[in-house]
DNA sequence: CTCAGTGCAAACGATTTGCAGGGCC
DNA sequence: GGCCCTGCAAATCGTTTGCACTGAG
Protein backbone atom coordinates (compact mmCIF):
# COMPACT_ATOMS: atom_id res chain seq x y z
CA UNK A 1 0.00 0.00 0.00
CA UNK A 2 3.04 2.27 -0.32
CA UNK A 3 2.11 3.10 -3.55
CA UNK A 4 -0.40 6.03 -2.28
CA UNK A 5 -0.21 9.53 -1.16
CA UNK A 6 0.19 10.45 2.22
CA UNK A 7 -2.53 11.92 2.24
CA UNK A 8 -4.32 9.00 1.50
CA UNK A 9 -5.57 7.18 4.73
CA UNK A 10 -6.11 3.64 4.58
CA UNK A 11 -9.30 2.44 5.94
CA UNK A 12 -10.84 -0.95 6.32
CA UNK A 13 -12.89 -0.63 3.10
CA UNK A 14 -9.87 0.62 0.69
CA UNK A 15 -8.06 -1.83 2.12
CA UNK A 16 -10.82 -4.89 2.09
CA UNK A 17 -11.58 -3.24 -1.53
CA UNK A 18 -7.83 -4.09 -2.63
CA UNK A 19 -7.33 -7.67 -0.91
CA UNK A 20 -10.71 -8.78 -2.50
CA UNK A 21 -9.84 -7.22 -5.67
CA UNK A 22 -6.22 -9.04 -5.71
CA UNK A 23 -7.75 -12.11 -4.63
CA UNK A 24 -9.56 -13.32 -8.08
CA UNK A 25 -8.80 -12.93 -11.62
CA UNK A 26 -11.99 -12.87 -12.68
CA UNK A 27 -12.58 -9.01 -13.58
CA UNK A 28 -15.00 -7.81 -11.53
CA UNK A 29 -17.74 -4.93 -12.23
CA UNK A 30 -17.80 -2.24 -9.57
CA UNK A 31 -20.92 -4.08 -8.28
CA UNK A 32 -19.07 -7.36 -8.55
CA UNK A 33 -16.42 -5.75 -6.08
CA UNK A 34 -19.39 -4.54 -4.34
CA UNK A 35 -21.03 -7.58 -3.25
CA UNK A 36 -17.42 -9.46 -2.42
CA UNK A 37 -16.60 -6.71 0.39
CA UNK A 38 -19.99 -6.36 1.77
CA UNK A 39 -19.17 -10.29 2.80
CA UNK A 40 -16.59 -8.71 5.07
CA UNK A 41 -18.08 -5.25 5.65
CA UNK A 42 -21.88 -5.31 5.02
CA UNK A 43 -22.71 -1.53 5.89
CA UNK A 44 -20.32 -0.46 2.85
CA UNK A 45 -21.81 1.58 0.41
CA UNK A 46 -21.91 1.06 -3.18
CA UNK A 47 -20.72 5.01 -3.85
CA UNK A 48 -17.38 3.89 -1.69
CA UNK A 49 -16.96 1.02 -3.75
CA UNK A 50 -16.86 3.31 -6.89
CA UNK A 51 -14.89 5.84 -5.44
CA UNK A 52 -11.95 3.63 -4.78
CA UNK A 53 -11.72 1.40 -7.32
CA UNK A 54 -11.28 4.86 -9.32
CA UNK A 55 -9.06 6.24 -6.78
CA UNK A 56 -6.52 2.77 -6.75
CA UNK A 57 -6.43 2.55 -10.75
CA UNK A 58 -5.30 6.46 -11.00
CA UNK A 59 -2.76 5.54 -8.91
CA UNK A 60 -1.76 2.76 -10.71
CA UNK A 61 -2.60 0.03 -7.62
CA UNK A 62 -5.33 -1.53 -10.01
CA UNK A 63 -6.31 -1.20 -13.48
CA UNK A 64 -9.39 -0.32 -14.76
CA UNK A 65 -10.29 -2.39 -17.90
CA UNK A 66 -12.98 -1.85 -20.92
CA UNK A 67 -13.73 -4.59 -22.72
CA UNK A 68 -17.39 -4.92 -24.65
CA UNK A 69 -20.34 -4.77 -22.75
CA UNK A 70 -21.74 -2.06 -20.60
CA UNK A 71 -20.07 -1.74 -17.08
CA UNK A 72 -16.29 -1.45 -16.40
CA UNK A 73 -14.24 -3.94 -14.98
CA UNK A 74 -11.29 -4.02 -12.98
CA UNK A 75 -7.90 -5.99 -12.74
CA UNK A 76 -6.22 -6.50 -9.81
CA UNK A 77 -3.13 -7.75 -11.87
CA UNK A 78 -1.30 -4.65 -13.18
CA UNK A 79 1.39 -6.41 -15.30
CA UNK A 80 1.09 -5.73 -18.95
CA UNK A 81 -1.40 -8.88 -20.38
CA UNK A 82 -4.45 -8.73 -22.91
CA UNK A 83 -7.53 -9.83 -22.43
CA UNK A 84 -10.16 -12.04 -24.22
CA UNK A 85 -14.23 -12.14 -23.54
CA UNK A 86 -16.45 -14.76 -23.97
CA UNK A 87 -19.08 -13.44 -26.99
CA UNK A 88 -21.81 -16.14 -25.08
CA UNK A 89 -21.15 -15.60 -21.35
CA UNK A 90 -19.14 -12.62 -21.12
CA UNK A 91 -16.75 -13.72 -18.71
CA UNK A 92 -13.18 -11.75 -19.21
CA UNK A 93 -9.86 -13.68 -19.08
CA UNK A 94 -6.50 -12.72 -19.30
CA UNK A 95 -4.00 -13.31 -22.46
CA UNK A 96 -0.27 -13.35 -21.23
CA UNK A 97 1.55 -13.46 -24.60
CA UNK A 98 4.48 -10.95 -25.12
CA UNK A 99 2.97 -7.57 -25.90
CA UNK A 100 3.99 -6.58 -29.63
CA UNK A 101 6.41 -3.83 -29.67
CA UNK A 102 5.80 -3.86 -33.47
CA UNK A 103 2.65 -2.52 -33.20
CA UNK A 104 2.87 0.66 -31.61
CA UNK A 105 6.25 1.24 -34.10
CA UNK A 106 3.69 0.58 -36.96
CA UNK A 107 0.85 2.57 -35.90
CA UNK A 108 3.33 5.49 -35.29
CA UNK A 109 4.40 5.53 -39.04
CA UNK A 110 1.03 5.94 -40.21
CA UNK A 111 -0.80 8.43 -37.67
CA UNK A 112 1.19 11.44 -36.51
CA UNK A 113 0.09 10.61 -32.75
CA UNK A 114 2.49 10.67 -29.93
CA UNK A 115 1.58 6.77 -29.23
CA UNK A 116 1.23 6.48 -25.03
CA UNK A 117 -0.12 2.63 -25.24
CA UNK A 118 -2.10 0.01 -26.79
CA UNK A 119 -4.39 -2.67 -25.96
CA UNK A 120 -5.15 -5.58 -27.82
CA UNK A 121 -8.80 -6.93 -27.64
CA UNK A 122 -9.67 -10.92 -28.08
CA UNK A 123 -13.33 -12.27 -28.49
CA UNK A 124 -14.40 -15.62 -28.97
CA UNK A 125 -16.06 -18.34 -26.81
CA UNK A 126 -15.12 -20.65 -24.00
CA UNK A 127 -14.33 -23.73 -23.79
CA UNK A 128 -17.31 -23.67 -21.18
CA UNK A 129 -19.82 -21.72 -24.08
CA UNK A 130 -18.47 -23.94 -26.79
CA UNK A 131 -20.38 -26.77 -26.51
CA UNK A 132 -23.47 -25.57 -26.80
CA UNK A 133 -22.07 -22.87 -29.76
CA UNK B 1 -28.38 -1.58 -48.91
CA UNK B 2 -28.83 -4.93 -50.10
CA UNK B 3 -27.09 -6.49 -46.96
CA UNK B 4 -30.72 -5.98 -45.13
CA UNK B 5 -33.18 -8.81 -44.72
CA UNK B 6 -36.17 -8.60 -47.13
CA UNK B 7 -38.33 -7.51 -44.40
CA UNK B 8 -35.69 -4.74 -43.01
CA UNK B 9 -38.29 -1.73 -44.62
CA UNK B 10 -35.76 1.66 -46.23
CA UNK B 11 -37.26 4.38 -44.12
CA UNK B 12 -35.90 7.79 -44.73
CA UNK B 13 -34.60 7.29 -41.45
CA UNK B 14 -32.56 4.59 -41.93
CA UNK B 15 -31.43 6.08 -45.07
CA UNK B 16 -30.66 9.05 -43.70
CA UNK B 17 -28.89 7.88 -40.92
CA UNK B 18 -26.75 5.30 -42.66
CA UNK B 19 -25.45 8.31 -45.58
CA UNK B 20 -24.21 10.89 -43.09
CA UNK B 21 -22.83 8.11 -41.19
CA UNK B 22 -20.67 6.59 -44.09
CA UNK B 23 -20.09 10.22 -44.91
CA UNK B 24 -17.71 10.80 -41.90
CA UNK B 25 -14.30 9.33 -40.59
CA UNK B 26 -14.98 10.69 -37.21
CA UNK B 27 -16.20 7.35 -35.38
CA UNK B 28 -19.46 9.87 -33.80
CA UNK B 29 -21.55 8.94 -30.95
CA UNK B 30 -25.32 8.17 -31.09
CA UNK B 31 -26.37 11.81 -30.37
CA UNK B 32 -23.40 13.15 -33.23
CA UNK B 33 -25.21 10.92 -35.34
CA UNK B 34 -28.43 12.22 -34.03
CA UNK B 35 -27.99 15.98 -34.64
CA UNK B 36 -26.43 15.42 -38.02
CA UNK B 37 -29.30 13.73 -38.99
CA UNK B 38 -31.88 16.27 -37.79
CA UNK B 39 -30.57 18.71 -40.17
CA UNK B 40 -32.18 16.80 -42.51
CA UNK B 41 -34.86 15.07 -40.32
CA UNK B 42 -35.51 17.52 -37.72
CA UNK B 43 -38.54 15.62 -36.42
CA UNK B 44 -36.50 12.16 -35.80
CA UNK B 45 -36.24 11.13 -32.31
CA UNK B 46 -33.27 10.09 -30.57
CA UNK B 47 -34.43 6.41 -30.04
CA UNK B 48 -34.57 6.29 -33.42
CA UNK B 49 -31.50 6.89 -34.32
CA UNK B 50 -29.93 4.41 -30.90
CA UNK B 51 -32.54 1.67 -32.67
CA UNK B 52 -31.35 2.13 -36.29
CA UNK B 53 -27.63 2.00 -35.32
CA UNK B 54 -28.03 -1.34 -33.70
CA UNK B 55 -29.62 -2.35 -36.47
CA UNK B 56 -27.24 -1.06 -38.54
CA UNK B 57 -24.44 -2.97 -36.53
CA UNK B 58 -26.15 -6.11 -35.82
CA UNK B 59 -25.83 -7.08 -39.53
CA UNK B 60 -22.38 -5.68 -40.40
CA UNK B 61 -23.64 -2.80 -42.57
CA UNK B 62 -22.08 -0.67 -39.88
CA UNK B 63 -19.54 -1.25 -36.91
CA UNK B 64 -20.34 -0.27 -33.19
CA UNK B 65 -17.09 0.58 -31.83
CA UNK B 66 -16.20 0.45 -28.12
CA UNK B 67 -12.91 2.80 -27.22
CA UNK B 68 -11.98 4.16 -23.84
CA UNK B 69 -15.33 7.09 -22.92
CA UNK B 70 -18.75 6.62 -21.84
CA UNK B 71 -20.30 6.96 -24.96
CA UNK B 72 -19.89 4.28 -27.65
CA UNK B 73 -18.82 5.07 -31.17
CA UNK B 74 -20.12 4.13 -35.14
CA UNK B 75 -17.86 3.35 -37.62
CA UNK B 76 -19.43 3.72 -41.31
CA UNK B 77 -16.29 1.76 -42.22
CA UNK B 78 -16.05 -2.03 -42.02
CA UNK B 79 -13.17 -2.95 -43.22
CA UNK B 80 -10.95 -4.08 -40.90
CA UNK B 81 -8.63 -1.78 -39.42
CA UNK B 82 -7.34 -0.26 -35.77
CA UNK B 83 -8.48 2.80 -34.21
CA UNK B 84 -6.62 4.93 -31.92
CA UNK B 85 -7.97 7.64 -29.43
CA UNK B 86 -6.74 11.29 -28.47
CA UNK B 87 -6.69 11.16 -24.27
CA UNK B 88 -6.66 15.05 -24.43
CA UNK B 89 -9.85 15.50 -26.82
CA UNK B 90 -10.96 12.24 -27.34
CA UNK B 91 -11.07 12.39 -31.08
CA UNK B 92 -10.95 8.54 -32.59
CA UNK B 93 -9.08 7.91 -35.68
CA UNK B 94 -8.62 5.16 -37.98
CA UNK B 95 -5.34 2.93 -38.30
CA UNK B 96 -4.66 1.12 -41.09
CA UNK B 97 -2.20 -1.56 -40.46
CA UNK B 98 -2.23 -4.59 -41.46
CA UNK B 99 -3.95 -6.71 -39.56
CA UNK B 100 -1.86 -9.27 -36.92
CA UNK B 101 -3.23 -12.83 -37.74
CA UNK B 102 -0.41 -13.75 -35.55
CA UNK B 103 -1.66 -12.30 -32.67
CA UNK B 104 -5.04 -14.44 -32.75
CA UNK B 105 -2.62 -17.40 -33.98
CA UNK B 106 -0.46 -16.72 -30.44
CA UNK B 107 -3.77 -16.28 -28.48
CA UNK B 108 -5.04 -19.56 -29.20
CA UNK B 109 -2.07 -21.60 -28.13
CA UNK B 110 -2.31 -19.95 -24.74
CA UNK B 111 -5.82 -20.32 -24.03
CA UNK B 112 -9.06 -22.85 -24.77
CA UNK B 113 -11.16 -20.27 -26.32
CA UNK B 114 -12.26 -20.17 -29.81
CA UNK B 115 -11.35 -17.37 -30.92
CA UNK B 116 -13.40 -15.34 -33.59
CA UNK B 117 -11.92 -11.60 -33.36
CA UNK B 118 -9.75 -9.04 -32.47
CA UNK B 119 -9.36 -5.19 -31.77
CA UNK B 120 -6.21 -3.41 -31.25
CA UNK B 121 -6.54 -0.05 -29.32
CA UNK B 122 -4.22 2.64 -29.49
CA UNK B 123 -4.19 5.37 -27.31
CA UNK B 124 -2.23 8.45 -27.71
CA UNK B 125 -2.24 12.05 -28.28
CA UNK B 126 -3.18 13.72 -31.60
CA UNK B 127 -1.07 16.20 -33.17
CA UNK B 128 -3.23 19.05 -32.37
CA UNK B 129 -3.26 18.57 -28.83
CA UNK B 130 0.40 17.86 -28.88
CA UNK B 131 1.86 21.24 -28.52
CA UNK B 132 -0.43 22.32 -25.08
CA UNK B 133 1.01 18.54 -23.95
C1' DC C 1 -8.39 17.99 16.39
C1' DT C 2 -8.69 17.95 11.37
C1' DC C 3 -9.96 16.72 7.11
C1' DA C 4 -10.11 12.69 3.98
C1' DG C 5 -13.36 9.19 3.65
C1' DT C 6 -17.92 7.14 4.47
C1' DG C 7 -23.05 5.80 4.02
C1' DC C 8 -27.02 7.14 2.06
C1' DA C 9 -29.96 8.85 -1.28
C1' DA C 10 -30.76 11.74 -4.84
C1' DA C 11 -28.96 13.21 -9.36
C1' DC C 12 -27.04 12.23 -13.72
C1' DG C 13 -26.04 10.68 -18.52
C1' DA C 14 -26.34 7.14 -21.85
C1' DT C 15 -29.32 3.94 -23.64
C1' DT C 16 -33.69 1.24 -23.83
C1' DT C 17 -38.45 0.55 -24.02
C1' DG C 18 -43.80 0.91 -24.11
C1' DC C 19 -47.18 2.72 -26.68
C1' DA C 20 -50.23 4.77 -30.02
C1' DG C 21 -50.11 6.45 -34.50
C1' DG C 22 -47.93 6.47 -39.40
C1' DG C 23 -46.24 4.92 -43.75
C1' DC C 24 -43.41 1.38 -46.38
C1' DC C 25 -44.10 -2.79 -49.08
C1' DG D 1 -53.95 -3.49 -45.25
C1' DG D 2 -50.51 -5.59 -42.30
C1' DC D 3 -46.96 -4.82 -39.55
C1' DC D 4 -42.49 -2.71 -39.25
C1' DC D 5 -41.06 1.59 -37.77
C1' DT D 6 -41.50 6.03 -35.81
C1' DG D 7 -41.80 10.00 -32.25
C1' DC D 8 -42.34 10.80 -27.72
C1' DA D 9 -41.80 10.22 -22.99
C1' DA D 10 -41.02 7.49 -19.27
C1' DA D 11 -38.12 3.87 -17.46
C1' DT D 12 -33.74 1.61 -16.68
C1' DC D 13 -28.95 0.95 -15.75
C1' DG D 14 -24.36 2.17 -14.51
C1' DT D 15 -22.06 5.65 -12.27
C1' DT D 16 -21.41 10.10 -9.82
C1' DT D 17 -22.26 13.42 -6.35
C1' DG D 18 -23.99 16.40 -2.24
C1' DC D 19 -24.20 16.25 2.45
C1' DA D 20 -23.76 15.49 7.27
C1' DC D 21 -21.27 12.38 10.01
C1' DT D 22 -17.15 9.34 11.25
C1' DG D 23 -12.66 7.88 12.17
C1' DA D 24 -7.62 7.67 10.66
C1' DG D 25 -3.55 10.12 11.49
Amino acid sequence: MNVLDSNMRLTSQRQVILEELQKVTSHPTASDVFDMVRKRLPRIGLGTVYRNLDLLAERGVIKKIEVGGEQKRFDGDTSPHYHIRCVKCNRVEDIFIERHGELEKNAASCCNYKILDHHVQFSGICSECLPEA
